[in-house]
DNA sequence: CCTATAGCCTGACGGC
DNA sequence: TGCCGTCAGGCTATAG
């Protein structure tokens, strides 16, 4: 589930249901879960905090305390976030609660156990170590900078599309998604596209990311015309009604439309 | 530097 | 009903 619009909901969900209280306590914690710091320096930075602010960089979100340090968290590919009120029951596979003033708590939920939860002092320190590329959705990517981050690359583009390194937000879902709506084959080598094929891709991505982002990534909110929501065996083609095709990517499966994207090839090249 | 691959971890699901 | 294989929207470490 968890990529950049998924990501960019988790983070209105936090303004909205927990800003400005009081962490209590921490229950349920799985210190599986913990990167970098045990499980009573966790409990103990975080209780009597404050949840002041948040903030995201691409599949990274960073909960601002009062004492200036921030929760790091990570939803892996199952992680969610659920609040409730009173005793209500937590979802299944929670990992950590949070227990917050007037009886609020927060679930952390993650079946697979590959997110993580932590501390950091700095979330730009953190993004550079990490070295993150640039938020897919931030101002500061424009279209040049876009096409600097992909050169020098020579493997398939929905590689380079997921790599966190070049761009950070997008998973194997919204990859295809992308590369859908600019009608360009995930096969593609980066090395091999047109300064066009780019382009289109630039803008795609924002839009997709946008237009997601603003829906809270639910599939059965998103704009006619997308291809998430047919991408299962016989699912077929938004735009031309073809049936959808899966192919395999670096140990994953691409959705594509086998008409509307058709592997090209730069001239000169063979 | 770059890329592809196996592995991590747990549970849901479908076929038999 | 129960067992078993397969698969899963992430990332990391490793080898080439």
């Amino acid at each position: 589930m968890p990529e950049l619009p998924d990501l960019a909901h988790f983070k209105q969900y936090i303004d909205a249901t927990s800003l400005h209280r009081h962490i209590q306590q921490i229950r349920q914690l799985d210190s599986d879960l913990l990167d970098g710091i045990s499980a009573q320096r966790f409990d103990k930075k975080l209780c009597g905090q404050r949840f002041e602010s948040t903030a995201r960089h691409g599949k990274f979100l960073f909960v601002r305390l009062d004492s200036g340090k921030h929760l790091l968290m990570h939803f892996g590919m199952t992680g969610d976030l659920k609040s409730s009120k009173h005793g209500e029951a937590t979802p299944k596979h929670t990992r950590c609660v949070f227990v917050l003033d007037d009886d609020y708590h927060l679930a952390y939920a993650c079946q697979r156990k590959l997110g993580r939860l932590g501390l950091v002092e700095n979330p730009e320190r953190f993004v550079e170590e990490q070295e993150l590329g640039p938020d897919a959705l931030d101002d500061s990517l424009d279209q040049p900078t876009f096409r600097e981050r992909l050169q020098g690359r020579r493997g398939s583009i929905k590689s380079s599309l997921m790599n966190q390194a070049v761009v950070a937000g997008l998973g194997n879902i919204y990859s295809d998604e992308v590369l859908f709506q600019a009608g360009i084959h995930p096969e593609e080598r980066v090395d091999e596209l047109i300064a066009s094929s780019v382009e289109a891709l630039y803008w795609c991505m924002r839009d997709v990311l946008a237009k997601a982002s603003q829906r809270q990534a639910k599939v059965d909110r998103l704009p006619q015309g997308f291809l998430l929501p047919h991408r299962h065996e016989d699912g077929h083609c938004p735009r031309c009604d073809t049936k959808l095709a899966k192919v395999a990517i670096s140990g994953r499966h691409a959705w594509i439309c086998p008409n509307c994207q058709r592997k090209r090839r730069k001239r000169g090249h063979h």
